[in-house]
RNA sequence: GCCCCGUUAGCUCAGUCGGAUAGAGCGACCGCCUCCUAAGCGGUAGGCCGUGGGUUCGAUUCCCGCACGGGGCACCA
């Protein structure tokens, strides 16, 4: 049995006990059952005794005494018991519990998928960095987070797309294309200008693949190397995205949106909603209608577009693309942006609260040697995407980003990241894929065809067994828990909950024969529930991007 | 001043609609490989869940205040 037909059986006890029993009932409520912490609560939980004895008026023992009558005679459930002020407390049958492996095995990669988020179309942005640099720490968490989340909704059935805003106009542009001009000629950037050693880099490569520019001058030779540099960087950061396993579905470019006429739409859009209006010389849109801090200014005094019209045509644009939620996935020093965002939303005259959404991820820090590291030997003053893949690995890197919840700061600590150890939680996690993945090479060379079967579930009744099929049936949950919260962290630390109760399993329950030992039943069934949590962990770690070894 | 986030074991952190004795890893201490991967497993020690109120059968969880820490409040991009 799984979770979801325990709580169905709770809920068919539920109306057979109040038929039984005279209660008025008019409804059964959404019946959850959880895995209590103690083991001798049984495999599973539930609270609606406590829940209904107001509405039933009956004490909660007596109610859960008269449910739990009903539920003993349901096919699958071992033992019924009351406890505690009314907990009613389920042992599922070993057979009917070990079914599950079966049908992971024949489920596969879609073990775990949902349609909680059918048909919904979600626009999931994120990273969305400036074209003039290289992607650095502040970025390294969406990155890995927002794929996750895309990953998440799409095993949830929704249709996700992920979607990268280029900020490619606009006066930090030139500041950049100036930089890059003045390092071409050997003299420093300007005031506000942009640093670091990839501005000389990209310098010499354009003066390389253009020498002609160094005749240029003016605005003519900035915009030149503007462009050339914005070619580059774009690239370069694409490059670093791709490494990084992040696949962006659109790359959306600010200009274009200008060019495309998108601006002048979405500002239709808005007067005609009626929340546009002109102050001192500049066009307004009234966000504070709609609880945002302050009134912003769309085109300035001067004639010019702000950021903020940019942003406004945007989402009016995905929206018209026909995305049901633009999800934006900014950074703690971005939190400001959440109230006017939700305006535009408002004063597009969507539904704030449904159309979009705007999490706010904490800061990383990065700690080496047990200090913040606070220089980049390659970028001068930063930390990029890529020096953290360097040091640690795409696979540690990425895991060690998602398994933390983004509303808490993070500390990433790059002596542990690179540890071999049970202190490392991503090869915790893969070590245990791989140790399963050994287990199975060892049972094809020695010729046992478990796959073949038969397979017995009614065997797996060891202490370790039952513990690891029932983390096994938990799977579904946390992935429809993640997507609904969009909090993948989720599927991170339900994959180590896994790995551990693999690594018990292992201990304390011999799989394959030793010696001359023959090929008995239970290797055949303790091998259905091996392969079967191969394929849970292979599935969780695919939501994460992370690499399921078979060996290590 | 206003807004957002955080505060749980010595350290790094889990803990979604309020539930039974608050969890994991590390660090410390003690154990387990002639046997499927010891990158593993077992045990001991370690807690006023920041603080003061409130809501109720019951609060780490929900509400309000306070303290401490981080971030933010542009006709910049």
């Amino acid at each position: 049995m799984t979770p979801d037909s325990v709580a169905q059986a709770v809920a068919a006890a539920v109306t057979a006990a109040a038929q039984a029993n005279g209660y008025e009932l008019d409804e059964v409520p959404v019946i959850r059952v959880e895995r209590p912490r103690q083991r001798e609560h049984g495999d599973y939980a539930t609270n609606v005794a406590m829940t209904l004895t107001k509405k039933v008026g009956v004490p909660p023992r007596d109610l859960a005494a008269a449910i739990a009558e009903q539920l003993r005679t349901t096919d699958g459930i071992a033992s019924v018991d009351v406890a505690g002020p009314g907990f009613i407390n389920i042992t599922v049958e070993a057979a009917s519990q070990a079914e599950l492996a079966r049908t992971i095995v024949e489920a596969g990669d879609a073990y775990g998928r949902g349609t909680s988020l059918s048909g919904v179309k979600i626009n999931v942005e994120f990273i969305s960095a400036n074209p003039t640099g290289p992607l650095h720490l502040g970025h390294t968490r969406w990155a890995a987070v927002g794929d996750a989340i895309a990953r998440v909704f799409d095993a949830a059935g929704a249709e996700a797309a992920r979607e990268f805003y280029i900020n490619d106009r606009g006066v930090q542009m030139d500041r950049f294309g100036e930089s890059i001009a003045n390092a071409a000629a050997g003299r420093p950037a300007p005031e506000d200008g942009y640093h670091g050693g990839y501005v000389t880099d990209l310098a010499a490569q354009i003066m390389r693949e253009h020498p002609e520019y160094a005749d240029l001058s003016g605005p003519e030779r900035i915009a030149a190397f503007r462009e050339a540099g914005y070619a580059i960087q774009l690239q370069q950061q694409k490059d670093v995205l791709d490494l990084f396993r992040t696949h962006f579905d659109v790359w959306a470019s600010e200009r274009a949106l200008h060019e495309s006429g998108a601006v002048e739409r979405g500002l239709e859009r808005l007067r005609e909603q009626g929340h546009v209006y002109e102050s001192d010389g500049a066009v307004w849109l009234r966000t504070t209608t709609f609880g945002d801090d302050k009134d912003r200014v769309l085109i300035k005094a001067d004639g010019e577009g702000t950021y903020f019209l940019s942003d406004t045509a945007y989402y009016i644009d995905k929206r018209s693309r026909g995305f049901d939620v633009c999800l934006y996935l900014l950074g703690a020093d971005h939190h400001g942006y959440v109230g006017r965002l939700k305006a535009v939303a408002a004063c597009a005259g969507d539904d704030p609260e449904r159309n979009i959404e705007v999490p706010i991820g904490q800061m990383v820090k990065m700690m080496k040697g047990g200090e913040e590291v606070r220089l980049s030997k390659r970028a001068g003053n930063i930390i990029t995407l890529e020096d953290l893949v360097d040091e640690v690995g795409v696979d540690a890197a990425r895991y060690s980003l998602i398994r933390y919840p983004v509303d808490s700061p993070l500390v990433l600590d790059l002596d542990l990241l690179v540890k071999r150890s049970n202190d490392n939680p991503v090869y915790y996690v893969q070590y245990a894929h791989a140790r399963i993945a050994s287990v199975l090479r060892n049972a094809a060379e020695s010729g046992i065809d478990w796959a073949a079967g038969p397979f017995e579930p009614e065997l797996l009744t060891h202490e370790m067994e039952s513990r690891l099929l029932g983390v096994l049936a938990e799977y579904p949950r946390v992935l429809a828990a993640a997507a609904e919260l969009r909090e993948p962290h989720r599927v991170a630390r339900y994959l180590e909950e896994l790995a551990t109760a693999y690594h018990k399993f292992y201990d304390s329950c011999r799989v394959l024969p030793r010696g001359d030992e023959a090929v008995e039943p239970i290797t055949i069934a303790r091998l259905w529930l091996c392969a079967a949590t191969r394929q849970v962990l292979a599935n969780g770690l695919g939501i994460l991007g992370v690499t399921a070894p078979d060996r290590m």
